[in-house]
DNA sequence: CTTGAAATACATGCGGC
DNA sequence: GCCGCATGTATTTCAAG
């Protein structure tokens, strides 16, 4: 970890962003590499924490899914347990993909939601979000098109 | 795909999107299936699309990735020609992971970011996105902290 | 780091239920 | 449809150069 990446732990670190499910043999082909210290520096990695985990990626259309918005949300105070107590209750809801605690005047949190259509998005809003102790502002954005949605950062 | 999901696809896809690494044996008896039908169903649901890839997460700490932001983005015109121009310069930009095209009356676009520190934010926003024709106007929400980040679609 | 070999574990197809 | 076995393949892992 306090090792710096060189040349090859990039290219690994970048093809599996791509392709999770490589073998280490491609991967050490893809990369110019012989599968052993290919395999090695991917083992490191891990271990460092470098590499959090893999997962498949599901299509949403094809699930059903077809409502993606984003939720800006203000709270009443800012207590540290009014935060957790909202944080705990969002944890528990499938349709919430990801939480952000942000700055900005108007906003506390952003929400990124995803739901089969309009009533379920409505459901989730009256009967879930602004049912939450200490919810006091929502403001929805709902998502057109993605032109752009990956999961790889920047390795660099 | 005209197939409706049962108790063992549903299984399989929730567990996927946890461990997207796992071989088809530790799936099959992790969902209390045979190998087989398993891999059947997996491959299946591969084909159909519902399944997009497999992918790596990376540590954005340990990348050294120390600072994420949400920017809103309105544009002068509402003509294709400046969207679609936006959005082909946006995706040769490795610190955009995500770009949505919203509704809502102040943005257009929804972007999220991820770069080292203030010093390459400014740098990015400054040197690129400002200067990309039809940008009129930004708004940056720094991510604090993200309590749900999760790119596991409810599955049901 | 590379090469090569050995052991392991895996995916996959087939017959039976 | 599922199960379990058998087979062939691929992968990991270790040793030596």
């Amino acid at each position: 970890m306090t090792e710096e990446l060189d040349r090859y732990d990039r290219l690994i670190l970048e093809t599996l962003q791509k392709r999770g499910r490589i073998t280490n043999q491609e991967l050490a082909e893809a990369i110019s590499l012989s599968p052993s210290p290919c395999l090695r520096r991917v083992k490191q990695m891990e271990e460092a924490g470098l590499i959090d985990g893999y997962v498949a990626l599901l299509n949403a259309r094809k699930l059903g899914l077809h409502l993606m918005a984003f939720i800006e949300i203000s709270m009443d105070k800012h207590t540290p347990d009014r935060f957790s107590a909202f944080e705990d209750t969002i944890a528990g809801y499938p349709e919430v993909l990801e939480c952000h605690l942000i700055t900005g005047q108007s906003a506390d949190y952003l929400l990124k939601v995803i739901v089969r259509d309009m009533d379920a998005y409505q459901q989730f809003l009256l009967q879930k979000l602004t049912r939450i102790e200490g919810v006091s502002g929502v403001h929805s954005s709902f998502v057109l098109k993605s032109p752009i949605n990956s999961t790889a950062l920047p390795v660099s």
